[in-house]
DNA sequence: TGTCAATATGTGAACGATAACATTTGCCGT
DNA sequence: ACGGCAAATGTTATCGTTCACATATTGACA
């Protein structure tokens, strides 16, 4: 029903079959390109009967604008590069969501990329889309290579770091503390009357978000005068099933710990499933919280106690801030912090 | 450290502010950009020693090709729109995922849109996206409003419809049978001794995927002579709590049923909570099974029975198929099917 | 009635790369 | 020694839109 042959062959087909272009909505409407122009971007410096015309004409075209040229004259592509370290995860799944909605509204596309918590596959990433001279950039983190560094500065985008407060952001950054955030459900954890907390993290060392986590961690167990042995920060890979496997190795450490604090939800999860599966009653044998508060943490059974992280704000907040950067409004702080809330449910 | 005026600003920034073109490039190596362009596309069609000069003043200027210009110029551009109904669900972003790692090892970028199962949204979505000219398009079912056929029709690109067998695809589809799958899982369940099945379905009447799926569930329903009464097939929008909510309902329906068969993990996923909320034995008092296959499905407790999709795979055959399309290589049938799987777990 | 400003539209060049064709160079065989 | 051919590089035009500026049209006011 379609194209069946290679995608040149103007002679035979209709000249419907090419693609309008703005010369011939132009045309059609008895006026130039230049007022065609004008009429689809600011309507208002047209004559209204002059609009008219054009518009009748756009419709019975379909003509769509041509972005790559757009873009190269007007110097800026519409496009909103994004990258994250996973899509699986619907904690940033949200994040996405909102921006492209966000973007989308106003008249910017999202290129979305999947780092794999790795700033080279970041670097490499951004070198292909840095050739769509984008509008903006929002990163995960505020770790990255020196050439990425480079590479963003000569693009002289508006760049926003997202899910942390680095103390030198690269432009603007939006999250919240995660050192703080970790921090505080440990001080939770032994309020409600858990000691011997242990600690499971994503292993990525070069991740600020996971070395922020365990510093907030290890701050509160310190203060808290409880020794933190080997056995009891556990570095694992992301993944339910990472969660899960950890358990087997915690029920066998030698001093008992009676808390576990996962650095995400989906550990988290996996842990609490692992742990029903071994027969272990959560909290009373053991207690699970998490971080993220995805959908699934308040319907799991039992419900998890997380850190419940603005996921829909951080994305609001940085397509409104990267939009303002670009018409040159913007005067907020470079760091914005949307902060985040300790969820006590019934797994804690 | 980045930006602090507006984007123009030539006179007082160094040359090297301004981001490198391709003429920069050639005249640091001492040859016209056209060898430059040879350089990184044919780079056998280059010799030696210049192919060496020009790789060191790629290095040295940092340059980046500017993808409009080259889109503008070639007729075709390396974006590659793909629309899916959501992005919060881990099948999705499984094929995702793998379509974008494909495309991106070929040099192509993805374009991500987020149709809410809704063909309006979708049409809006398209007529953005399509003034990229994107090389291909990747779509979610083959429900499509008729300007958005118009417009798929004119951009001459190729097409490829996912997630299920359409009678007329478009172009190519790729996918498997959701009748079939929703009939055999609903026959398994019967074999496995399960009487009073029913089926919660997501409410989309223009959702192919979920008539399919009905129709599946309503012929092996027929074929086993069970009657399929008003409360048995449950129609409910997308997410755990609609999983959730369901088994109120469930619990208090007339003919006691004893499964129930979620066209979707998510829905089952929140079923499974709130059944055991509810203090019933799955599968005992009631069986359950999912749609997709998770992650969390093999983690949970009791494991989920779900049909299994090779979302991977479609992501895979997807990409390679409009590769193919690209240079005009594809032989294929114009429907690829990448089959299911029952996958018997504990829940039913 | 002539001048000025405001409004509406047009003109030509430019954005940065590549396709198609043209030219130069060196080497081969006879 | 010379035609011819292949390999390497250059020239010119072009993609579709917008920018900066130019021109035409209108009405208001002194």
């Amino acid at each position: 029903m379609s194209k069946q042959s290679k995608p040149d062959m103007p002679e035979t087909d209709q000249a419907t079959r090419r693609i309008a272009r703005m010369s011939d909505v132009a045309r059609l409407a008895g006026v130039t390109t230049m007022t065609v122009s004008r009429a689809l971007r600011t309507p208002e410096a047209v004559s209204p009967q002059t609009l008219e015309k054009i518009e009748e004409a756009v419709r019975s075209t379909g003509f769509i604008p041509n972005y790559a040229a757009r873009s190269l004259v007007s110097q800026r592509s519409q496009i909103i590069v994004a990258l994250f370290p996973t899509m699986m995860n619907s904690v940033f799944s949200g994040t996405i969501e909102e921006l492209s909605r966000q973007f989308l509204a106003n008249g910017y596309h999202l290129l979305l990329g999947e780092t794999s918590f790795d700033v080279e596959v970041e670097e490499k990433l951004l070198s292909g889309f840095i050739g769509w001279r984008p509008a903006g950039l929002v990163l995960t983190g505020s770790e990255h290579t020196d050439y990425s560094r480079k590479m963003l500065e000569n693009s002289a985008a508006p760049v926003v770091e997202l899910w942390n407060l680095p103390d030198n952001p690269f432009d603007v950054a939006v999250g919240f503390s995660n050192r703080e955030a970790a921090y505080r459900m440990t001080m939770s954890l032994y309020e409600w009357g858990y000691r011997r907390i242990a600690f499971m993290n994503l292993h990525y060392p070069l991740n600020d978000r996971s070395v922020d986590r365990s510093a907030g961690y290890r701050q509160a167990m310190a203060e808290l005068g409880v020794p933190v042995t080997e056995d009891m920060e556990i570095w694992v890979p992301f993944g339910v099933e990472s969660g899960r496997a950890a358990i087997d190795r915690l029920t066998t450490a030698s001093p008992r710990i009676d808390a576990l604090f996962c650095s995400s939800d989906t550990l988290a999860l996996g842990a609490l499933m692992g742990a029903t599966r071994a027969g272990l009653r959560v909290p009373e044998d053991l207690a699970i919280a998490g971080f993220g508060d995805v959908e699934l943490a308040s319907s799991v059974v039992p419900a998890l106690t997380t850190v419940g992280v603005p996921r829909a704000a951080i994305g609001r907040e940085s397509a409104r801030i990267i939009m303002e950067r670009l018409n040159g409004s913007y005067d907020g702080p470079p760091v914005v912090d949307c902060g985040f809330t300790i969820v006590r449910r019934e797994s804690a």
